[in-house]
DNA sequence: CCTACCGATCGGTAGG
DNA sequence: CCTACCGATCGGTAGG
């Protein structure tokens, strides 16, 4: 691997754990073997390096999402859809920490970021939703756009922080476990609370 | 008001925004009108003010919280406690933005606080809602522990990044119209998941 | 990609 | 609650 992907690797990784601000150029050069000017070579400034690190995961995103969304269109299988979203921030939750920790520290740069990227695909959600009610299938009292939205941070929120939140389950429970009992729990209730009829198409 | 409380709230108004570590003493002394070393003869330290302000949120938590749960107990009031619930964070979302911080930048701090704080209102909740699958009034496949941590998650989260999530609805959108359908919705997802019948106790 | 170095700011202390 | 000051670290540059 490059020195360039190494770096970008090693940001992602303590910008997520710890925050741009709580991250020093100085922390990244040592965790990929390099001094603090050689870095700074290769990255104009440590601002270049976290847009270029957000613009790897914008763009990771932007190429997965699609797919995942043009297969809910075609067929919904709502539930495998909801698998995809959860696989592609639980492979790496440091996507999901550091989505959340940019949201909060430039909420202005975020929200031209999301209106660009998101929107639409959020809008394209909510549409397939809306037709789905006249034939009956999706409750009508549904909003759909806040429904995706809610979703979609739900989704985010609970990988971003899930080990953490696993501490509220009792003593006993796996790591592991905690994970798959509140992606499982979560995709649940997005179903549960978005078909008509008991369990939705793919209940039991 | 005393400095204390002045720097209490400075304090949690930049680091909500800011970050512990995007925050400075001499910028919560510039916000207070004082110098740098007399906030630091109120506090010891940086690390001391964090612990303080993080313990006034928890202690106000645990004073509004059971009285809110207790109502949700004796009559299941769902729709209300999810009111009051959001209401607590809404009226300072500073407070959500604050506990998701230190949720990523200080996981293990964090764990042990929701093992002690949270987690047992947690268990009354699940253990109340596991109840009224009895009755039939909950729906039989509800995680009911999962549930409760995902649905706190959903409100904190929410509440947390509300203004900057609301880039994702449609232009015209009012900033206020965005909270309210934000937490409307959620609420709707909560009741409607977790009740049987076609929207659960509450619905038309 | 390195050594050597810069001014600015950091959290914190001495002493009143 | 202040003035004056501390060593350490910050992001970044010069020059090779």
């Amino acid at each position: 691997m490059d020195v360039r992907s190494q770096i970008l690797h090693e940001a992602t990784r303590l910008f997520a754990a710890q925050g741009f601000d709580g991250t020093s150029v100085q922390q990244i050069a040592d965790a990929v073997g390099i001094r603090k000017p050689s870095l700074l070579y290769h990255f104009a400034s440590k601002d270049a390096l976290r847009l270029s690190v957000l613009d790897a995961i914008m763009t990771h995103f932007n190429q997965v999402l699609p797919e995942v969304l043009l297969a809910a269109a075609r067929d919904r299988r709502f539930d495998s859809v909801m698998e995809s979203l959860s696989s592609f921030f639980l492979e790496d939750p440091d996507r999901a920490r550091l989505l959340v920790r940019e949201l909060l520290d430039r909420p202005d740069d975020m929200k031209q970021r999301l209106r660009e990227f998101v929107r639409p695909w959020i809008q394209v959600v909510a549409d397939q939703l809306e037709r789905a009610k006249g034939p009956g299938m999706v409750q009508k009292d549904v909003d759909t756009q806040a429904y995706a939205i809610q979703v979609l941070l739900a989704v985010v929120g609970s990988v971003a922080l899930h080990d953490t939140l696993g501490a509220m389950l009792p003593e006993g429970a796996a790591k592991d476990d905690a994970n798959r009992r509140a992606v499982g729990e979560l995709i649940r209730i997005a179903r549960t609370s978005l078909y008509t009829g008991a369990r939705g198409p793919q209940g039991t």
